[in-house]
DNA sequence: GCCGTTTTCGGCCCGACTGTTTTCAGTCG
């Protein structure tokens, strides 16, 4: 069973825990190991198999959690969890998605007025019923009325490649006002996270007003949700590029906070955050006798400096650390272990290895995606057209992929800063067999092996075809190995560890690519991959020249799995990335 | 429910804002 699903069993049992009244802290213990699980590099299974460690062993997994991870992977049930969801009405657990109404207030409506549907709740708050009880108001029914109108599109996330460029842009535009000192992008697009839910830009100014002022009467904003002496949140008009599966417009929520300018530095970790890297950060400061908040770092009633982050971190005896690592994974072994990652940079990239063309369903020409490449200062490049099972996008087949490589060969002799490969991205078919047979294949001189077609095959089948293409001894690499298209549709079920040791083994390469819909390796895979000791290459899938503007998406997810040059083979000059080659 | 040179009990991050109150609980991030 999938490390997700036995996360999602968790998370449901804490919401329907909260309903319950049960203790907080007992919800957060199944919350945290949830988090835990999910983004353990490795299948429970495969821990639990091996009898020479334990699942105690990880962080927030006790006895009793333990023992219910065995129980789910022997049954694929979790008695509790099953007996709670008869008890509970799922509309009830639905509820908890409006904002506004968090576990009490639902377990009042439920348990006192015995709303026990969606519909019903609709109708109540209608009819005035909600407001006339204790602690609900008006306002609450407004709140749920105007929740059950967005519940369907409720948690709306962006493209970080479509949110950073907005966010960035309000940034600037404050940065011009005459009260305003610092401004500076937190939250998640701070730590370029693939996707992101809401905004957050923190601002130091004499006047908080000024600022606040200007953000609601931004031509952009729709809504002033809440505004106080520090914190204003704003909901902006719908934004076209926002990620749904049916492309409706939805909008996205800022939150701006205005703090002094001596509280900068704590104000920007804390709102950066992540929430689980803080919640570590503010323990540190409590075994150090201090007090980490947003206006800064306190030792009793002494303010001590906190203008930067460094300062902050100082004092907890730590390096700064890079916001893409800030997610209580293991950024704080790593300094302990000897210290963080020299992450990745753009500029270190100096080839691009999976590229369309003219031939299939690219819109350049070989001769424009090298112009392309050149004007960018790549040094190689590899034309990776797709192959003959990608009929919608005239996939090659042999004879017209010998006739695309020799074209290739011809136009590349006029250029001598520039080396290009003649590729192909080959499909891995649904009966685990490769798209062209192996004496096309062993012509080439780059193999990018991918998964289109078929991704929800059972994880055994989609693993069988993996190792087809891993064992294949011209095959290089493999491409975005899920198939994801965030948002769009889920990867294929993946069995990573046998993946990567086979790969490893094999001397396959693993692909980040860069595309902002797939990011794919994501940051969880790419770090377990790197503990493989298996070589990542970023690349851009560019279908255009512009395509190659996307590598620096794909930076970032390198940089959010810590990888640093040396793990990246497309940071390597053209002569030791040819050495590389098979 | 987890955790522990403060270890088997008593903590568990913490402040802003809102609505419904008349001093605070609930929700959120």
């Amino acid at each position: 069973m999938n490390n997700a699903v036995i996360a999602d069993k968790f998370e449901q049992l804490a919401d329907l825990l909260e309903l319950e009244g049960a203790n907080a802290f007992r919800v957060r213990a199944y919350r945290n190991a949830a988090r835990t699980i999910e983004s353990l590099p490795e299948a429970l299974e495969t821990l639990v198999a091996d009898d020479s460690r334990s699942l105690q062993d990880l962080p927030g997994i006790g006895k009793d959690l333990a023992e219910k991870i065995r129980v789910i992977l022997e049954t694929d049930e979790l008695p509790q969890l099953a007996e709670l969801k008869e008890k509970i009405p799922a509309d009830v657990v639905r509820m908890l998605r409006i904002p506004g109404l968090g576990p009490k207030k639902v377990a009042t409506l439920y348990r006192e007025l015995k709303l026990t549907s969606l519909d019903k709740l609709k109708h109540a708050a209608e009819q005035g019923t909600i407001a006339e009880k204790k602690g609900f108001g008006n306002k609450t029914e407004q709140i749920i009325l105007e929740g059950l109108d967005h519940l369907e599109r409720s948690g709306v996330r962006m493209y970080l490649a479509d949110a950073k460029p907005f966010v960035d842009g309000i940034a600037e535009e404050l940065r011009k006002l005459k009260s305003v000192h610092q401004v500076a992008v937190a939250g998640s697009v701070r730590r370029l996270k693939e996707t992101v839910g809401d905004f957050d830009l923190l601002v130091t100014a004499e006047d908080p007003a000024e600022a606040m002022d200007y953000l609601a009467e931004h031509a952009q904003v729709e809504k002033v949700l809440a505004r106080g002496e520090t914190k204003q949140r704003v909901r902006f008009k719908p934004l076209t590029p926002c990620i749904t599966p049916d492309g409706n417009r939805m909008s996205m929520e800022m939150d701006l906070r205005v703090v002094p300018k001596e509280s900068f530095g704590a104000a920007l970790q804390y709102f950066t955050g992540s929430k689980e890297h803080n919640i570590v950060t503010r323990r540190m400061a409590k075994d150090r006798d201090l007090k980490l908040n947003e206006y800064g770092l306190f030792r009793g009633e002494e303010q001590l400096n906190a203008e930067t982050e460094e300062e902050v971190y100082a004092a907890l005896d730590l390096p700064w650390i890079p916001p893409e690592l800030r997610e209580d994974r293991r950024e704080f072994e790593a300094i302990e272990a000897g210290g963080l990652p020299d992450l990745l940079e753009l500029s270190d990239i100096r080839g691009d290895l999976h590229m369309h063309t003219t031939a299939t369903d690219g819109t350049a020409t070989i001769e424009e995606m090298i112009e392309g490449a050149r004007e960018r200062g790549l040094k190689y490049i590899a034309i990776t057209d797709h192959s003959k099972r990608v009929m919608m996008a005239n996939g090659l087949d042999a004879d017209r992929l010998r006739a695309h490589w020799k074209e290739i060969q011809k136009i590349r002799k006029k250029y001598d800063d520039i080396e290009v490969l003649c590729g192909i991205e080959c499909d891995i078919l649904e009966d685990a067999t490769m798209d062209l047979p192996d004496d096309v294949l062993a012509e080439a001189e780059w193999v990018i092996a991918v998964l289109h077609y078929g991704l929800k095959q059972p994880r055994e089948k989609i693993t069988e075809r993996l190792l087809t293409a891993i064992r294949n001894p011209h095959v290089d690499i493999i491409g975005h190995p899920t198939g994801r298209l965030i948002g769009k549709r889920p990867g294929a079920d993946v069995d990573y560890d046998t993946i990567f040791k086979a790969a490893a083994d094999h001397g396959v390469m693993m692909e980040i690519n860069a595309h902002p819909a797939r990011v794919d390796l994501d940051d969880v895979r790419a770090a377990q991959a790197k503990d493989y000791g298996i070589p990542i290459v970023i690349s851009t899938d560019a279908h255009s020249t512009g395509g190659f503007d996307k590598m620096v998406w794909g930076v970032y997810q390198a940089r959010r799995a810590g990888l640093t040059k040396k793990d990246v083979a497309n940071t390597k000059t053209a002569k030791q990335f040819l050495k590389m080659l098979k």
